[in-house]
DNA sequence: GGAGTATAGTTGTATATGCAACTACTTGTC
DNA sequence: GACAAGTAGTTGCATATACAACTATACTCC
């Protein structure tokens, strides 16, 4: 390939060296990459797949243990159609049980079970692992800071 | 809820709020609304699914815009059967052609036509004002050189 | 307090993807 | 130069997920 003249590289329509899509590209890969591998570990030696690991880390985390289904489907980012499905397989795992809610007698509260707790406990103990491996191995404690707040700013919603 | 002793919060079995737990989450969570944003607009305005741009885009990048079976599903972190059947649709939809390898009769050469360069310049447009109203809109020049150089370290590939 | 609108969750259907088994080709070794 | 081992890509099958239509319940405003 020979250019004739100056220093550009496809310069008519190639903003796709432009610096942000480069970024988001990266971001995109970087995530594919980690989810994945976390996936195979999570899986291989837990049998838990990193979708219910995720449900069950958002569960402990809330208050009582418990989530109503569209909470898990917004902190998980998935369709509410799909967070029905994915919590049914982790109620036939016996890892959550949906319970009513007296409040609203649409809703449904998921609550984790004390298998769920141990099973998390066991695949956070895997995680854990990855994380020194791949994670603080990487990066410093103050660049693991730093991207927290970078990504914590990307991660609000949009304007209206 | 009521707590006897100290300060710590579910204290046995919780390291669900470890520092860097919650950096991987949010890592995760992140780059998921994102990608769906992205991808609603890029479906919505251009008929383009966000697997289908990432594609085009890398072919772009790449030179002679061709890129092996094997380099495109390492570049968006499918696996090998996945990245066929996906240049399938995409050689269905005549944005890219497969084309034999002279050096090496078992590889495939993908390459970018003329209808995906057209269709990739169309996305372009959109994901570039997807990113000023989503990415340029929340950090600056400098944090997302930064989060640039932070995400290039955490995408390495694993020592062995 | 009743009609209309909004919200929570589920289900039918389509599609996208991964894994493992397979074919075809290449490379290395003796 | 043939046989073993490795590599590139495809395919059968199973599964996970999204979207849209649907049901049931709650809210609002007259």
């Amino acid at each position: 390939m020979r250019y004739t003249s100056g220093m550009t590289f496809l310069p008519s329509a190639c903003p796709s060296g432009d610096e942000k899509v480069q970024l988001f590209g990266l971001l995109l890969e970087t995530n594919a990459r980690l989810a994945r591998s976390l996936g195979l570990e999570l899986e291989s030696t837990c049998e838990l797949p990193l979708a219910w690991f995720d449900v069950l880390l958002q569960l402990r985390r809330a208050p009582e243990g418990r989530l109503k289904m569209n909470q898990i489907a917004d902190a998980i980012v998935h369709s509410t159609g799909g967070t029905t499905r994915l919590i049914d397989r982790l109620e036939g795992a016996q890892l959550v049980e949906r319970q009513n809610c007296p409040s609203d007698r649409r809703a449904i509260h998921v609550a984790i079970t004390d298998q769920g707790n141990a099973k998390l406990d066991e695949a956070l103990g895997v995680h854990l692992e990855y994380l020194e491996g791949n994670l603080a191995n990487r990066l410093s404690d103050d660049e693991r800071a730093t991207l927290a707040v970078l990504l914590t700013k990307l991660n609000r919603p949009a304007k209206p």
